[in-house]
RNA sequence: GCCGAGGUAGCUCAGUUGGCAGAGCACAGCCCUGAAAAGGCUGGUGUCGACAGUUCGAUUCUGUCCCUCGGCA
């Protein structure tokens, strides 16, 4: 704790950016596909804007689940806080609604502390619903799930799809049979809300403008990203992913979770229980991983206002980041010019200065 | 050198009783509004080792040659 003058002085220096920050309510959100090494700029990143780091990831809120999804440990976070990580246990439902409530509170809090908040994250879905809103629906009706789901063993794959097409036909003509994941969706909202899922979703068309926005789009050439998969996962391996996948076996948590579904446990949930061998389920985890990653880009691909930075091979860390506070910089700036003539920081300071400060001084926060 | 097996997609191989070659994996493209690391869709021209013969037609049959892998010398 300082000494009561410089308190009061950051006091005064915080609430003058908390209104800032309040009305114009910027975002910086950092996304890319796994293993393209969001997390460790991510935490230079934050250290120079002198913030946190939100998580927009559906795997990191599992408590237990570190190997696996590969959760920065507390060494590499350097003193940052991270948030949105370890909120359930794996057999807990959660999901982008969950994600999207929990977020906006780290947020406005962040926003209160004078603070623009980092979002760091590989689910689209997560931060497509955080950036554009999400269509204000019941959650997952998982008894009514279940129901359906018997209904499609019991009168085939097709009748599922066939009930849309009665119900609503526009999504039954976007959705193809085999889809049942989204076909179940959509019946259930029919059943709930007792209208169509497409008339709805036309209605709020991920047309919310919450905030001011700087996403930044991480790549890398698709053959040097592929090796870096291959490298994490090796190192997964050697960390004890096996280990961490029994442990959870043996707390009850079944394959059957959506959470054991992940990369990782799924593999060698596969391999314990005998299904193949162990080299069998190295290789199925690397596959299924750069599947993903590919999904992810395409994605990410088609997101509006993402501005793309591909980070070479040999390219350290603090390069990296250096290369993204420019850009954040010059967008808060950017957002100084169009406001108002006042500055971010504290009079006298210059444009910018305190979420872009240097980050070199740990333990003398404002 | 002899005997055997084989040379077909980037890889592993199937196949054509002779009629413009096909699976898995790899790879590429795409869809997505409370399971989203989930779930779903689409994409195959490759001198069928080379040359010659038989045939209307050969990757398929025949011959010669080249290469690979085993075994024997």
């Amino acid at each position: 704790m300082s000494g009561i003058g410089k308190s009061q002085i950051a006091e005064a220096s915080v609430t003058r950016h908390a209104s800032r920050v309040t009305v114009l309510r910027p975002i910086v959100v950092i996304i890319g596909p796994t293993a393209v090494g969001k997390s460790q700029i991510a935490v230079q990143l934050a250290r120079a804007l002198r913030t946190e780091v939100l998580t927009a990831d559906s795997r990191q809120v599992y408590c237990g689940m570190d190997i696996g999804m590969d959760k920065p440990t507390l060494d590499e976070r350097r003193g940052v806080p991270h948030r949105l990580i370890d909120l359930v246990n794996p057999d807990e439902p959660f999901n982008v609604g969950t994600f999207r409530r929990l977020a906006i509170a780290e947020i406005d809090r962040l926003y209160g502390e004078g603070k623009v908040p980092l979002v760091v994250g590989g689910t689209g879905l997560y931060v497509r619903a955080l950036l554009r809103g999400l269509w204000e629906g019941p959650g997952a009706d998982w008894a009514f799930r279940g129901h359906l789901e018997e209904q499609a063993r019991l009168k085939g794959r097709e009748y599922l799809h066939q009930e849309l097409g009665r119900l609503d036909p526009e999504l039954a003509g976007r959705l193809h049979p085999h889809d049942q994941v989204k076909i179940i969706r959509a019946l259930e909202v029919h059943h709930l809300v007792g209208q169509p899922l497409s008339a709805v979703q036309r209605q709020h068309g991920f047309s919310e403008q919450p905030f001011v926005p700087m996403v930044i789009g991480l790549t890398r050439e698709r053959q040097a990203l592929y090796r870096r998969i291959e490298a994490r996962v090796d190192a997964q391996l050697a960390k004890g992913l096996v280990n961490e996948t029994q442990g959870l076996m043996a707390m009850g948590y079944g394959r059957h979770l959506g959470s054991m579904k992940g990369l990782g446990y799924r593999q060698i949930a596969g391999y314990l229980a005998g299904e193949y061998g162990y080299d069998e389920a190295v290789r199925r985890l690397k596959r299924d991983t750069r599947h993903f990653a590919k999904r992810q880009l395409t994605w990410f691909r088609k997101e509006p206002g993402i501005v793309w930075v591909t980070l070479a091979e040999q390219e350290s860390v603090e390069a990296s980041a250096a290369r993204l506070q420019d850009l954040v910089q010059h967008f808060l700036e950017s957002l100084n010019g169009n406001s108002s003539s006042e500055s971010w920081d504290s009079p006298g300071g210059s444009a910018a200065e305190l979420p872009v400060a240097p980050a070199s001084v740990p333990g003398e926060r404002d």
